[in-house]
DNA sequence: CACCAAATACCCCAAACGGGGTATTTTTTT
DNA sequence: AAAAAAATACCCCGTTTGGGGTATTTGGTG
């Protein structure tokens, strides 16, 4: 027998281990229900219709559908359930689209299940929660808590020239953005090049992401 | 009282939600213990030293570091140990360098947790597992099995082509592959950036990583 | 058949990138 | 203080991309 008052929660995930195994702590968390788990964008609507869930716990990556989107969806046709952002990119854009899409809260999956928990409640509660280190533009403190700088020999200002890159700045406007001329950031981009044996964007963008740069 | 028999099982993922979550339900298994998570690439060898693990799940993606490459250190410093790779990337090259690296299997996070440990067990009885999915260059067959295409117009060729695009290819080498005229990649290209609001790789890369393609 | 979306191909020109150099200054390490 | 590493900046030139057009052909669908 379980408590009437439990909160509802349905899993929108298109990971199923993800999925099943935050099932599993969640239904170890008193007052937490999971009432059911969707795997693509597809049926997020018309599980919500029939489960009648009180959170929607929402990845932004859908194999080929964004979260986002599937949120201002839900929003639309189901103006009293919260709907919580649960990924793992640390991209403030992504964060700003969630809150001006009028979602609940956005939580990163590197996070404690406990922290989660707490998230979870305080967006039940009315609150919106909004991961911080998603906030702060990624930091270009430090990328060398990880030894992966050193083994490839990439030095701080490139893995920062790296990251602006991706992010779809020229050569010019990463210059104006670090005061320096767009012929220094050419340079860099060479010796990046050729450290890392790549001769185009896309294939800086895709080892950016892969090593979550 | 436990089996003495028991697997046991090493966590390394920098998804703290995902690691438990995978811990709660690979505890519901019989046979199975999980003797230790890790959630940099950093402590994996000296928990290994310490816990003394028959199989370690890894991911790729390790907050800066590659999983692959963590992977080879601990063939090399621990040769009994079985390495089990756990990613959400369906990318060939991953999966052939995982299987040049000599590690033991490749299995994707969207697969059935049941799947998952069928592959272990398989893993730990000598066998290699390599899942399928991520060794078919991802099918050109079919883009539209989500609505997302056809949500932002995006036409099958056009599809086929940011695809390329996003694996560092040129105009030109597109056009060779695809047998066309370069010049017909350009427009093309200019229609995809018209539809999606972008202006240059980068972006174009990005969004191709986000949707799944 | 008429229509339309999709795919094909070209014109123009400007902007940005890619790769070969060399060189100076600043910072860090030895 | 000397050496090494990192960051800065420029030269060359060719390739590639980006964006404004226009136009033909192809394959459905009403």
């Amino acid at each position: 027998m379980q408590s009437v008052r439990a909160c509802h929660i349905l899993i929108v995930d298109d990971h199923q281990i993800l999925s099943d195994g935050l099932k599993a702590i969640l239904e170890k968390q008193p007052g937490f229900v999971v009432c059911g788990q969707v795997f693509d964008a597809g049926g997020v609507l018309s599980a919500i219709q029939t489960l009648n869930p009180n959170l929607v716990l929402l990845d932004i990556n859908l194999g080929g559908s964004n979260g986002i989107d599937v949120g201002r969806k839900i929003l639309m046709n189901f103006p009293t359930v919260k709907v919580l952002i649960l990924t793992m990119y640390k991209q403030p854009k992504l964060l700003d689209e969630t809150r001006r899409a009028g979602l609940h809260g956005y939580f990163l999956k590197d996070s404690n299940p406990i922290d989660l928990f707490g998230a979870m409640r305080a967006v039940l509660d009315g609150e919106r929660v909004f991961d911080e280190r998603a906030q702060t533009a990624e930091p270009p403190a430090d990328p060398f808590g990880d030894d992966f700088a050193q083994r490839l020999n990439l030095t701080f200002r490139e893995v920062e020239i790296i990251r602006l890159i991706r992010d779809g700045l020229t050569n010019e406007q990463i210059a104006a953005r670090l005061h320096i001329s767009p012929l220094t950031i050419k340079t860099h981009r060479k010796n990046v090049h050729s450290k890392l044996s790549l001769t185009n964007v896309a294939d800086l963008v895709q080892f950016a992401n892969r090593h979550g740069l």
